[in-house]
DNA sequence: TCAAAAGTGTTCACCGTACACCCATGG
DNA sequence: CCATGGGTGTACGGTGAACACTTTTGA
């Protein structure tokens, strides 16, 4: 059987939905977006957006991200792509979804604003329309297992924080709490980290020392694991 | 912006694509075809085929698998989506990569050959259109995952196996050798076998003991960790 | 009797975990 | 002077890794 083209095949929207985690120091946020059109007007959602002719989805993922945050160069990460035929009820569309890590206090507020975005609680999410609360799931597992190869700080922290800014950015990744003394060791031999002579006061009397990644070593060869 | 539908948004066509893992008692094989259509006829490539209007990508893969082994009820699993535009030069194609992992002595060996299809050692492939080598290379990795979470063996294996068979494969799947007092103990630990009193004769004088997965306990809560 | 593969246990180093007290400072 | 959060070290158990000799039996 030789076919001179796919011209009998079907042809389908594919789109991408971006979860997008930031940080507040106290628990980890999505940031939602009011969806604007039908079907399913006015309901929380993932911001999206279509493929396009000659676009990437990883371009298309940038695209999306930007236009809701202006932020680009963002980490990103494809996470898993659904398909149920039914999932988009104006349509049939396949969407590829996405996670993005960005820092919350970055983000452009006047175009989220625009878009009707909104931070949430990854603990008190609003009903998502379609699949998305599904995509939200995949996109927690993937930043999990990221999180246990690759340190995440430096794309959901500010430049300089501190040791216990970090715990309770990894604690609320896991919903695990840890002892402060087996994390701060577990980090400081990953050996990830430059301790600044700076102290940020703003927490404590005490205050409590300033951190820094260490870019020199970033690129060389240190493993990092950080099992839970 | 209230739109109401996506009229103006490009559609394409989606398709997936297997990479088929089996295991000769020796090595890791992949069951690739010729392509018996334009564009890139008669080059080796991944067994694929394009998602159909009611259908989701995993029962695409299925029914693509089914079409090639005359298989059902394989363990499959997504890998990644590949969407450069210009991956397929026939038209632009989203491919949902898939892995499966097939006992190689199960499959209908007609079938293959009406396919024109053929084992190849990892170790050893013919040049792949596309993107598929990149695609191959993305399912063992997302296979190294799931053999360190939970044993693979029962997919890839006769019913009965020696330890040494399981070590082999083990080993196949991750380019390493284990030291078979460790790697006994390790598996052994898991819990995840049954031991025979049967012996196989055919691999030396000694002859070595035959397990079983153990279905008793399988679906219970036994931790399962195989870290290389 | 010998060749070929199978089976089996111990030791050591390292890592993860549990756990409690003192420190510095602003109010 | 005291309340608040920050910083630090040790002891123990478990796990992964290294390592070598004996057993069986068909030829």
């Amino acid at each position: 059987m030789t076919q001179p083209n796919y011209s009998e095949e079907a042809r389908m929207l594919v789109a991408v939905d971006c979860t997008i985690f930031g940080f507040d120091e106290e628990e980890l946020k999505l940031l939602l977006v009011k969806r604007s059109f039908e079907p399913e007007k006015d309901k929380w959602s993932l911001m999206g957006g279509f493929l396009r002719d000659q676009e990437t989805s990883d371009e298309a993922a940038e695209r999306v991200l930007h236009d809701l945050t202006g932020l680009q160069q963002v980490f990103m990460e494809q996470v898993h792509t659904f398909t149920k035929p039914e999932r988009d009820p104006g349509e049939r569309t396949v969407s590829i979804a996405y996670y993005a890590l960005i820092n919350i206090k970055d983000h452009d507020t006047e175009l989220s604003e625009q878009h009707d975005a909104q931070w949430f609680s990854l603990k008190d999410l609003p009903p998502l329309i379609f699949d998305h609360s599904q995509m939200v799931h995949k996109a927690i597992l993937k930043l999990r297992q990221k999180t246990s190869t690759q340190p995440v700080g430096r794309e959901l922290l500010p430049q300089k924080f501190t040791m216990r800014q970090l715990q309770r950015l990894y604690e609320a990744i896991y919903d695990e709490e840890f002892d402060k003394r087996n994390f701060t060791k577990r980090i400081t031999l990953t050996n990830i980290l430059k301790k600044l002579d700076e102290k940020d006061m703003s927490s404590s009397r005490k205050g409590a020392y300033l951190y820094e990644f260490d870019l020199e070593k970033d690129g060389h060869a240190h493993s990092y694991s950080f099992n839970v």
